[in-house]
DNA sequence: AATGAATGAGAGTTCATTCAT
DNA sequence: AATGAATGAACTCTCATTCAT
């Protein structure tokens, strides 16, 4: 249980698994996927699957976890002499671009079933959009001069921004895809200086 | 056929099917929802529904266009002397806030469904973002001192934030469901003037 | 109930439904075919049909009877003197005749379900191929020497030769299809002289 | 996939359904017959039978193709110095004499389900009727003095005799019924000599 | 650990038939 | 007599999951 080399080879597995469960699933959607098209792509047998992981959704929270770890991996805590532009950029951006391409897809399924299934949605806020927020939150307080009140709903209208973006992406908006790298600077200037601020 | 009563009849019908396939969709999503579950909630048998809708989809669609029509009904014309806030108030916030309360669990699977289903996501892209969008560009255009490039980032930005903002809300934070009401003041602000802009 | 007016108007809408019945049961089957189809053929509403018709299976059973008023119609009784040629071209081959062309499909999806629906099968037997057998049997029993047990299975050879013909046709065979006017011909002499007979 | 024991078990499942499909549509035809009705029969779950066939039709066709090959193993093609009884009798009726019986029902339906059904009736046209046709051609060009067209056509109707014989059997005939085992002898004579030929 | 045949509940959908208008 | 909306039983087929090998 505790061998070492046992833990790999489950690792592997796992990870071989979540890889074609990954790959279906950004290409023909959650329900539309059967485990079969899952073992198949993965070269195993259906009840295999079932070794090691409990359920599809189970699936679904695997590929959800590797998501939050890399993302995690990635977006590392800001330095606390950052000023406000590379906050932004670093903390809301870097995973965002993160996502990019060949992850598109595949978020938009997990976000399309976290709409819909109450656990993945709660791991979704608790593990990922909550912690950024108090993150957000508490580098917004000292470097803008807001009430804690407006701060707060400052932080989820720029977050919102992000995963709206990304849906509208998603959606095939050709004006996003074509520009997806000049995102970062319009929407950092935009947040730091409204409409009205001079265009950097 | 052109019975204008029969007209009315049919229409009713299909009215209250679809209240019903929202009712049930909104409470257990799309794919966990019957018909069964839905001709119950009718009170009628499952064939009738198939007199009025060809598949369970299309259920989907029809809510979809009635939510359509609600939010086209809702969202006026800007008037052309209108300034930026009153702008963005109304053509952003006003639709924002008719989903509000009951209609959120069905934004939520319906939104769910247009992530993964074609037909749906080019309705959606088509008929409502896209709209949208280009009312907005000209609106911006003419009224934010940037490049023709720049204010198309921005409109999508923006309306991105308003889209994130819902889901955010639909996954249960707790700040944007005590004080959904504020957001109007705050994002208008924060769009206007920007983090550093003064508050009004 | 005895008004001849509505007797004729009954009878008048009787075979209205009937016609299209015919029509899509040859095009489509029996079982593909639904009341609709035929409704929609005859331009009137589904339930009418249920005004004159108690069932679906019903509906090929007067189909039946009109294909069995007709062939007994045109299979006029054979005169006293007729010779067997005479006979056979006469009394199997007329009706054989009469189903050439638009009939074909229709006496196919008639015996298809005759096959396995027992109340039709009951119905041929006893009203057209047992009749029929009888004169045969009669004739023949008379006009070629053999044992009245011979003679019964003969006859049934060859009106089973008949029927398997037809048969034939309908599944496509192209020699039929191009020769079909020749059959009776061939047939009769081959009937009367055999294989080794001189060609007449 | 090559495994020769894994192939056999394949095999003997899929007799051991093709054997119950046959027995329930012998009995209540291939429409009246459920799935599940096949799947009690043979003692196994619903979903089984999709494990080896892929539709309710694809069954008839199954059944159809272990027909063909015992009639075509049972027809051995005719030695070349056969005399024209022995080959009417050998070619015939050998197969004729194969279905008596238990399998009288079951070529009911199928045949019943081959009059409609395009596939299946291409099939039987092509690997069962056409092939005898041909052998039956060749014989009797060669032992019987006509023209080819002649030939065809009489083949044509020898072979519809049969199947003539067959349904007429099928249909409850009494007289078929009590002397089905004497009709070779009758048959055949009547094929070479005649009406009016000597009976042997 | 891996297999994949077997399972069987349950889904969407069809359609013959009814009956109030 | 004609309508056609409503019915609901019954169908075929799918597929997540199990478990003996």
């Amino acid at each position: 249980m505790t061998d070492p080399i046992q833990q790999q080879l489950i690792a592997a597995r796992k990870n071989q698994i979540l890889d074609s469960a990954a790959a279906v699933f950004a290409e023909k959607g959650f329900h539309p996927t059967t485990i079969r098209d899952i073992a198949k792509h993965a070269g195993i047998a259906d009840g295999t699957i079932y070794n090691y992981f409990a359920s599809k959704p189970a699936l679904l929270l695997g590929i959800f976890e590797r998501m939050r770890d890399r993302i995690m991996a990635e977006a590392a805590p800001p330095p606390a002499d950052f000023d406000l532009r590379a906050f932004i950029r670093l903390f809301l951006f870097h995973p965002l671009m993160a996502l990019k391409q060949d992850n598109f897809a595949l978020f938009r399924v997990v976000v399309s079933e976290m709409l819909v299934n109450d656990e993945l949605r709660a791991l979704y806020y608790e593990q990922i959009l909550q912690p950024a927020l108090v993150i957000g939150e508490a580098f917004f307080q000292e470097h803008a001069g807001r009430t804690p009140e407006q701060t707060r709903l400052i932080i989820r209208a720029i977050s919102g921004m992000i995963l709206g973006l990304i849906l509208e992406h998603t959606m095939g908006d050709p004006v996003l895809t074509d520009q997806w790298d000049q995102l970062p600077d319009v929407v950092t200037d935009l947040i730091i200086n409204g409409l009205r601020g001079e265009a950097s």
